[in-house]
Parts: C-alpha cells; sequence; structure tokens
DNA sequence: AGGTGAGTTCGGCATGCACCGAACTCACGA
DNA sequence: TCGTGAGTTCGGTGCATGCCGAACTCACCT
C-alpha cells in the first residue's frame, strides 16, 4: 500500500525534536523565517535549512519569498489538524503520572491560538456558547453559520463574505486537547480571533500562543456572547499543583 | 512546555516503518498475537517484541494475556483518529505526482474497516444517508442518534444500549482519508459495522482490511439506508489507472 | 563594485537505534 | 517432570540521520 510508507514518512519528520519545535512554532499561525526557527529549534541554520527544505518538499509547511527572506508556514489546516490530535494522543500517554503544571501551562490551558483559531477553555466556551444559541451548527461538512449566527457575528464585526466559496473549511469542529471538547476553526474560527484581537479583548502573552483577557474582553465577551463566570484569567487549580 | 516532548515521542514511534505496519494491521479493529505482527511487519520476534513494549508503554496499543499468548490491539479511539489523521495528511503530500493505484488500493478506496467501523465510499455513504434522514446529527459533542434513528438502526439489529453510559464516544464523526469527508465511528459505529459482517453483507477481503460488498449487502443497504447506486464494488476509475 | 546578512550546499563526524542470533523465562500440557 | 512454543533479554553490528563549520550563492543596499 503507498499510502502507509508516507504515514511513516510524516510521522517521522513530525517526530524529530528540532521539526516537531519548530511546528510547534508555526502552530501560532504566524510565518516565521528561517533564522528564527533555527533560533527557536536551537540548532544552527543549516540545520534548520535542511529541516525546514525536508518539511517543504513533504508538504508539511510552505513557504513564500519577501525581500530576501523566506517566510514559513503550516501549509494547510490539515497538518494543524493532525499535529494537535497527535497531542491529544500525547496527552494521553501519561495519564495519572505526576504532571508538572507550570503558570506557562496554566496559560495555555486558559486560552491560546490554535493555528489561527482560538482554543482552550476561553475557545471551548467561545464554542459552547454559539452552539447553544443556536448561532452555530454542526453539520456533516463540519458546520455551518445559521442566519441569527451570521447577524450576531456581522454585528460583532466578523467577516463572513468568504462564506460561499469554500464550504469545506468555512467552519470546522477542531478537538481541544486540554479540554477534549469542540471549538470552532476553519474561517469562521479564524475571523473571530481576528476580531477579539483588534477590539484589544485579547492580547496574546509574549510571543507564546497564550492569550490574555483584558478587562474589555471580559466585558465584551459577556455582551456580546453571554460568557460570564470564565474564571480569572488563570484556573487556580493550575497555579495550586503548578511548579 | 511538557507535551511537546510527548508529541514527538508519539510521531518518532509511528514514524518507523516497522511498529507503523504493526499499527496498521491493528487499524482492522482485531486483535493480534506478537508473532503474528512480527510477521506481517518482517521482522523477527526479538525486535517485534521491543517495538511493541515500547508501544505499550506509550499507551498507543495495549495487550492482553490469554494462555500463553499476548494479544495487542490499539489502545483507544484517539489512536486510531490520528493514525487516520496522520493519513490525511501523508495523502495530501503528493497530490498531482503520478499515484499509482492497485486494484488492492480501489478496493480499499470502496470499503474498509477504519479501527471498528466502516470507512471509504461506502462509510462516507451510509453517513451521509444517516444525516439525510435525520438519523444522526452531529452536534457539540460529535454526534448523536435521534429518536427516529434509533427505530431504525435498532430495527436493522443495531445494539444501542450502550448509548447513555458514555456520551463522548458514542457517536463521533471520523474524517475519511480517501473520500475527505466524515463517516461514523464511535459505539454506533461499530455497531453498524458488526451487524452488516454479521448479516453477511459486507464480507473481508482476505486478511486486509478492505470489505466487498455482497448481493445481500447491495439489496440490504438500498432497503434499510435507501443506498443506491453505491457504484460497482470497484470504482471503474481506480481500475483504470490501475497498476 | 563591494559589503552585508539570509539561506544553502558540502564533507565529515557522532550517535541513536533498528535489527538479529543466542540464550533465557514462562505458561501450559502430556 | 520434562517438552514445547510464545515471548523477552542481552550483546553486538551496521546503517541512517541529525548535527556542525566552512565555503558558497543570492538578494539587496550603499
Amino acid at each position: 500500500m503507498v499510502a502507509a510508507a508516507n504515514l511513516v514518512e510524516v510521522a517521522a519528520l513530525v517526530g524529530d525534536t528540532a521539526r516537531a519545535t519548530m511546528l510547534s512554532a508555526l502552530m501560532g499561525g504566524q510565518s516565521l523565517t528561517g533564522s528564527e526557527l533555527a533560533f527557536l529549534a536551537r540548532v544552527s541554520r543549516p540545520t534548520a535549512s535542511e529541516h525546514l527544505s525536508r518539511m517543504v518538499e513533504a508538504r508539511l509547511i510552505s513557504v513564500t519569498r519577501k525581500r530576501s527572506y523566506r517566510y514559513y508556514r503550516i501549509s494547510s489546516p490539515l497538518v494543524a489538524c493532525m499535529l494537535e490530535s497527535i497531542k491529544l494522543v500525547a496527552a494521553l500517554e501519561v495519564p495519572q503520572r505526576y504532571q508538572p503544571r507550570s503558570a506557562r501551562d496554566a496559560a495555555l490551558r486558559f486560552g491560546r491560538t490554535c493555528y489561527d483559531h482560538l482554543a482552550g477553555r476561553l475557545g471551548v466556551a467561545i464554542a459552547d456558547s454559539l452552539i447553544a444559541c443556536d448561532c452555530i451548527v454542526l453539520g456533516e461538512d463540519g458546520g455551518d453559520v445559521t442566519d441569527a449566527g451570521a447577524k450576531l457575528l456581522t454585528e460583532f464585526g466578523v467577516d463572513l463574505s468568504q462564506k460561499r466559496r469554500n464550504r469545506r473549511i468555512f467552519c470546522k469542529p477542531c478537538l481541544d486537547w486540554s479540554e477534549r471538547r469542540y471549538h470552532i476553526a476553519g474561517h469562521v474560527g479564524a475571523e473571530i480571533q481576528r476580531r477579539c484581537m483588534e477590539l484589544n479583548w485579547l492580547t496574546r502573552v509574549d510571543d507564546t500562543r497564550a492569550v490574555q483577557l483584558t478587562t474589555a474582553g471580559q466585558a465584551g465577551l459577556r455582551d456580546t456572547f453571554g460568557l460570564d463566570n470564565l474564571g480569572l484569567q488563570v484556573d487556580p487549580l493550575d497555579l495550586k499543583v503548578g511548579a
């Protein structure tokens, strides 16, 4: 079977620390240059170059050239989805053994970007709320926005005009590794994140994937999506066990 | 971040030909002994033993002892889902390059088992039909069976009594690597496959994951699920290019 | 035209690990 | 109690590949 060989190839690519670090860095959704990725993965530029070209050839990532830089990014939501699903299995690996929870992990658990949309308790809460008020239904192809949802989201400032172009990846559920629940990915998910950032409801924590809820965001999410009692930014439980 | 290290570990485990072959063999849903897996992966028993114990330790597979045999199986649907999602990305890898399609691949494309449920054109067709007649809705936690669906499925001979025990994995969508559409996994998916086999509507092709539609099955699927014109067992297109 | 900084290619090194054969344990049955 | 067959442990071999420094290309700027 030809597919089996490719499966091994893809898994082997992800199964290297340097490459996996680069992929994780790119999961934030932003494009990064080769030198930046080399630094993040703690390898020399030649080594990084080698890794990156292999991943480009395997179509895990793609590259665009601007000036004399090369910007790399995750090539497809499917790749992001695959990485999330591997992470999900990896989380199963050490179930009862002591799991150190750093403050950073706690922040990630509260809210983070997943490729280009929101995940964590925050992402799941928004998804729950939109589903509960029939703004979004998950259907056969992954999901769709109802008329009521379109009204709400457009008022919120989300651009739904791409809606009909590619229904497939328009709004798809994405399994959350920390919450083990679905959150909203695809175009709609990306737009919701973009707008939350634009309104300054959420801010990135340094250069990590973690996001932080601002005071304006607390009020905004409550008024727009009916989200209340999201807990503090950081779940006390997470800190109690923290390292 | 602790999760990143585990991600690498899991991917590296899958990224070895022998181990991936074993995992693929176990994707059929059946349990296999160490010697059988060693033979399938074309390695010696010591080597297989090493691989298997590593995968057990990583909780990708689990093992039960019966007599002096050890039976291995995929430890969780999440692992099966992960493998499918890696395969999906692997399928993206060589998009326009010439893809040889053997008769065997064609058979797999028509219908196959995916862990413990049906996939391929057949699996997708059944899912489509059940969703179209409102027998199944995909909801927040992945999916649920409606009252109409419960009636139809129970008449068909599916046991839904496990239904409330664990709603989570009761009925979940699973992305199909060849059709790139959802089919039905979870308990409901497993039961549908079991019943189709029991009624002799489907038979396994040799010891592969491919399944074949019998004459009784053609009539049965048409009458029960309104499935017609599933195409021949094998799509002529697949054979035309075949090797 | 020469300088600079990003990225690649090349050669060589080192280590990890997949693999096997031989010897071992262990469970079961005669 | 001994034989048999499944599975494991151990020691040793060899290949694959991750890694780097040095030298190179290439784009852009002065």
